[in-house]
DNA sequence: GCAAAAGTGTTCTCGTTACACCCATGT
DNA sequence: ACATGGGTGTAACGAGAACACTTTTGC
């Protein structure tokens, strides 16, 4: 580790004096949402809000603000999420704390980012001015700061851990049908996926449970509904886990 | 979400006014070293500090401090990790940011919390004091704060991420024999592996060279020494991947 | 020669993949 | 009737676990 020059300096001065430090707490905002080329296909959608303030003031960013002093670290990236976007998350995770020396010129910010899901619908309510817009998580416009790195880190990590998690609940209702579930899975992957072999994998699962309801209406045979058997875990401390 | 009262009064005050918020960096440390029960296993063991200050003044916690204004997040973990233990680490990975309302009575503490791995004969030398000592990482002592459970989960992540990435890198030296690297499998995981499997296993993985060197020395037959793929990646976003 | 660990070979099982095929509905 | 997706069957493949067996050293 190299040993910069400046301590006896900052040792003479409190911390706050010496270097204005701003904790922030953001959010990556992830719904499925019909894809850019049509065809009836579905991607992940993220939405951000354009800089209100310098510096890249008119830059579009992550959603999120300073901490709130007498918040939880979670429950202040859904309040800055719903005040800024109109959008309550069915998922929130931490993604990790990005604290680099220069993420924002003259200042040192140290941004805790969590990452959320919403459903379809609620997204589709979602506020959308001219200072909030959706994104394709594949075609991200210019950002401000490192929130490019961001987002994609977390879409990363969104992609890895629907393999080994109940995150697809969070896209869905309370009964879907395979079909359903298989879709978000090939939206957030972007491939297609063996209908059977997707059934025998997700039933010896134990993710999920068959009940007695079908869903008709389609020009075929009905299919059968299932719901999840755990309830969607927003816990905390369960970052990367695997 | 639950809407907490105090809001109102807050918001007459700047945020630095309401809430002393401190922002602070701490580390698990990891390194094997020969079990309690003797047997010439080994396992993973942890350094604590003992507090010299209130509050918990004397209770053991792991090593950290203020983030240093002028560090990046890992040079501050690893700067104060250095400063208390003396030791420098192999590898070293962001753990989680820890802010819940109550981990310090009568401040708000967020917490960064890093993760580090040293080699064996570094953890030999280290600073053992009064003040400093080492726990098995399944037998640690009363610890302040949450620092018990931070711990807990920094050893299900070390454990976790041992099996799909190179970490075992960093607890052994430029070479080494499988036998050797298995060990450091079988002491993170406490139990024993199949030698034959083990190395197929990471012959195929292509983590591991040979190199045209035997060690001797041994009862035996002399065994070949490996040396690893890739450096370390002791990088900053790579939190979770998988 | 014998103990002990290095290293190779073989079998079994189990999960994944690919794909053929039957089922039940709407039009 | 037939198109469409729901749902089942099955064979091929590959990774991992278990374990027998051979190799090479030190004593």
């Amino acid at each position: 580790m190299t040993q910069n020059g400046p301590l006896q300096d900052r040792s003479r001065f409190p911390v706050f004096a010496s270097a204005p430090l701003e904790l922030a707490v953001s959010t990556v905002i992830f719904a499925l949402r019909p894809a850019p080329e049509g065809g009836g296909r579905r991607t992940v959608w993220i939405p951000l809000v354009r800089r209100i303030r310098d510096p890249q003031r008119g830059v579009w960013a992550l959603p999120g603000g300073p901490l709130e002093p007498e918040r939880e670290l979670a429950e202040s990236a859904a309040f800055t999420l719903n005040e800024t976007t109109g959008l309550s998350p069915r998922y929130l995770e931490q993604l990790y704390a990005f604290g680099g020396l220069n993420r924002s010129p003259g200042h040192r910010v140290v941004s805790i980012v969590y990452w959320a899901l919403v459903r379809e619908d609620e997204a589709a309510e979602a506020v959308v001015t001219e200072n909030v817009a959706w994104f394709p998580a594949d075609d991200l416009p210019e950002m401000a700061f490192d929130h490019r790195e961001i987002a994609d880190y977390a879409v990363a990590r969104l992609r890895g851990k629907l393999e080994y998690s109940h995150l697809a609940h969070a896209f869905l209702g309370d009964l879907f049908t395979l079909a359903q579930l298989r879709e978000v899975y090939e939206s957030v992957w972007g491939r297609r996926l063996d209908p059977a072999n997707f059934r025998r994998q997700l039933e010896s699962s134990g993710r999920v449970v068959a009940t007695t309801q079908l869903q008709t209406g389609g020009r075929h045979r009905p299919a059968r509904l299932y719901r999840f058997a755990e309830p969607i875990p927003t816990s905390r401390t369960q970052g990367e886990s695997r």
